[in-house]
DNA sequence: TTAACTCGTTGATATTTATCAAGAAAATTA
DNA sequence: TAATTTTCTTGATAAATATCAACGAGTTAA
């Protein structure tokens, strides 16, 4: 766990002591590549923060995958949306990788944040985060044409880029694999 | 000021007290139609709670305004994405109808939220709801065609269709406001 | 009241994108 | 290594969507 810890205090600003204290709820959990991390209509009531590998979050349209998120070390990859509805998850999410991860009950993590100050305005702050990303993608659908999504993708997500396979990206950015491929045949010979 | 006091007691949960002191740091302001709440380029220092009328955020892309936000009674109206990155905000926000509102420097509300610790809870949970729009939305482009996106508006979002002129309803969902009026038409003779 | 403007609709056409089918390349597994 | 599966590419065709142009109905403003 001491990558995250590192995370906490570097990245997010949390002191020692907090940064243990909140990691003291988590559980180390391994997943096998090509396992569900959580299923449709899974209760939503663990979080999880991934500390090795990446995963990738989908729903099932008509029999075809459609993924939704990519996830990658430090990310959550809870169904926040559902949870805070109290509603049953509706995505699938898959390890892509053999995955290492901690997770807490959120039963323990609303806990926490609701004894110490700290443990609230950091959860906050992540969500802001998070918060950030969503409204740019959302934006990019609505003003950006799929070669420009793609080639944001390319600047901003290198990570995705390399470590998805092609036709999983194609889906997130809203196209099908086929028209990737010819964007990027596009995109290479120009 | 009223209205908005009974939904921050009634809706989000505050005490009379407590929305009494978050009230008076605001400021009552009208805007007239037409005229701009906020424009591309602003400094995005002030949040603004809509109490009557509505507005229309929008970018402009290759000449064209693109809907990216409809705005109606309580809601906040501020680039909340560009406050967060202290960048310059690049979003504009025109009055679709005459706008009363009320309005408070973003260091007063960092100062009631450090100070009241209820006031930096209902802050999150206001932007948990905002989370919940966002997602949906950007989920919606990615899983939804355009004709199944309108109609999610009309089921879900009656105070859209029905307050906003069509053209704009269509940047918004991604299309062009010819191809709106042909899936309305579509869906009237079926 | 007339003139100008906004809004929605329709037709013709062009462009973009999806779908279907096949095969090559790469990765994984037996 | 051979076999299998996954991934990516390409071509042909169909479907979806944008663009351009025109028009009429309402609204707003002079």
């Amino acid at each position: 766990m001491n990558v995250y810890k590192d995370y906490l205090i570097s990245k997010l600003g949390m002191n020692n002591d907090d940064a243990d204290l909140f990691l003291s709820g988590f559980e180390e959990v391994i997943y096998k590549k090509g396992s569900f991390l959580q299923k449709e209509g899974d209760k939503c009531n663990v979080i999880r923060i991934i500390l090795e590998g990446c995963a990738r979050g989908f729903v099932v349209v008509n029999g075809k995958e459609i993924s939704t998120n990519f996830y990658f070390e430090n990310d959550h990859t809870y169904d926040y949306v559902n949870f805070l509805l109290n509603k049953k998850g509706t995505l699938n999410i898959k390890a892509l990788d053999t995955i290492r991860a901690i997770e807490m009950t959120i039963e323990a993590l609303e806990f926490l944040q609701s004894e110490v100050i700290g443990f609230h305005r950091m959860s906050f702050h992540m969500f802001k985060m998070n918060y950030i990303k969503t409204e740019n993608e959302r934006m990019n659908f609505i003003i950006k044409s799929p070669k420009e999504r793609y080639l944001n993708l390319v600047k901003n997500n290198k990570h995705i880029i390399s470590r998805i396979p092609q036709h999983q990206i194609a889906s997130y950015i809203g196209i099908s694999p086929e028209h990737l491929s010819r964007i990027r045949k596009e995109i290479s010979t120009s």
